[in-house]
DNA sequence: ACAAAAGTGTTCCTAATACACCCATGA
DNA sequence: TCATGGGTGTATTAGGAACACTTTTGT
């Protein structure tokens, strides 16, 4: 039951997001460099406080238009960190989500008003210390990126519109550290309805790979595009 | 980025419990009718807003104490619904968790100032409307809670200490609405190695049966294979 | 002796894995 | 013609699913 004491000190409600994409073959996850006090000049994640008519999801978009100047983007919440003191500065609950982004949509400049020393790209394997809980937010939602590569198609998310087999079998080897055979995985990807083939080939020096797409007629149970809650 | 307006304006943050249980060999979920505005009379999920110095995870547990008087609790957060109009009071923020808890463990009276009448455990197939969106918190616990029976063991959370195989198998039957097959239940059962018998058997009108009781030493996570398909 | 629940093995089938060679192109 | 990545099929194995009878007890 809320007293009226609840109703005075109010907990702030933040949304940290975990942008995942890949680049030169690496995982790479988004981080700013934070200006002020608390962790002034420590690595951070993305992210900032709800404002008071949007939802979270779009609070989480909104950001990561900022930030990244992507749209379309895959988002999914992820759990909710709310322990008293994660953030020195008072209470914050915050509601981090992932997201997947095909990397050549990323316009190289950023909207706001950061310098672009302070934001980076910064390789999963190779973090640094990181400013209030996010390394905690970053270790969960790797495990959660890893976990549902296994039983769903979600590398998709990571790339563009029409890009080969190879592309993706790649996506999934970069994100679970281990290498796949290219016949199973093929099958595999296949098999599961998701992509269609594009009729067109890439070209490049060596024999013309088939392009795929993603194929939107799929029921949403195999695949999921949009988060729960409308 | 947080203006000045948003530290002003805050949202309230509040916790709902999809508390589950099984009685009279159904799925029930616990709801308590409102006494208040906005909704008066309809039934709701139990919960409230979070104190300023608990987390989110304490302040179910307090709340489900308070409704149950149960300590021991599974308890797992679900969701954080912030919609911006999902309550007509104004800006709340609520973070979902969905609890197991066995019956036997539950305490007939209430301790809070609510009356018998108005906290009732109702069959999950035959829910009034609800208050909110608790419809759609208490479908999405459904839905995590079938998916989470597929690949874990989390239907031991619903029994007592020591209980039979057959006792376990009618939880799983009850939640995923189909009949499973003794013979393969028992095989998977038993070689996840989570269970351990104890030496005691159940007495009754017919042959005892082995009382197994939930072995501590086992992570519960893990044990089964995904399939590829979501 | 019988009613009622406990307990137990084998066969079948599907799905995942392991594995190696030919093909098409640009240089 | 060769270097490079693209593309394909089959045999084996492991795990899930289907399936029926014997055992133990209380009455």
């Amino acid at each position: 039951m809320a007293t009226e004491h609840d109703k005075y000190i109010k907990p702030s409600v933040a949304v940290d997001i975990v942008v995942f994409t890949i680049m030169e073959n690496e995982l790479k996850v988004l981080l700013i460099k934070r200006g002020q006090q608390p962790f002034a000049g420590m690595w951070s994640l993305p992210g900032g406080f709800i404002h008071i008519d949007e939802s979270p999801e779009d609070a989480a978009l909104r950001e990561l238009e900022e930030e990244t100047g992507v749209k379309d983007v895959y988002l999914e919440q992820l759990y909710t960190f709310g322990r008293p003191n994660r953030d020195p500065r008072g209470r914050v609950i915050s509601i981090a989500y992932y997201a997947l982004v095909d990397s050549s949509k990323i316009k190289p400049h950023v909207t706001g008003a950061e310098k672009i020393e302070n934001v980076q790209w910064v390789d999963v394997s190779d973090l640094p210390k990181l400013a209030f809980d996010h390394e905690d937010i970053v270790g969960y939602a790797l495990k959660r990126l890893r976990y549902k590569m296994e039983y769903t198609a979600v590398g998709l998310e990571l790339l563009p519109d029409l890009f080969t087999l190879t592309d993706l079998q790649r996506v999934y080897e970069i994100i679970l550290s281990e290498k796949l055979d290219k016949r199973n995985f093929r099958k595999k990807v296949l098999s599961m309805g998701v992509v269609e083939p594009a009729k067109i080939y890439k070209k490049g020096p060596h024999r013309p790979a088939m392009l795929y797409r993603f194929k939107k007629s799929k029921p949403a149970s195999t695949f999921k595009r949009i988060k729960f809650e409308g």
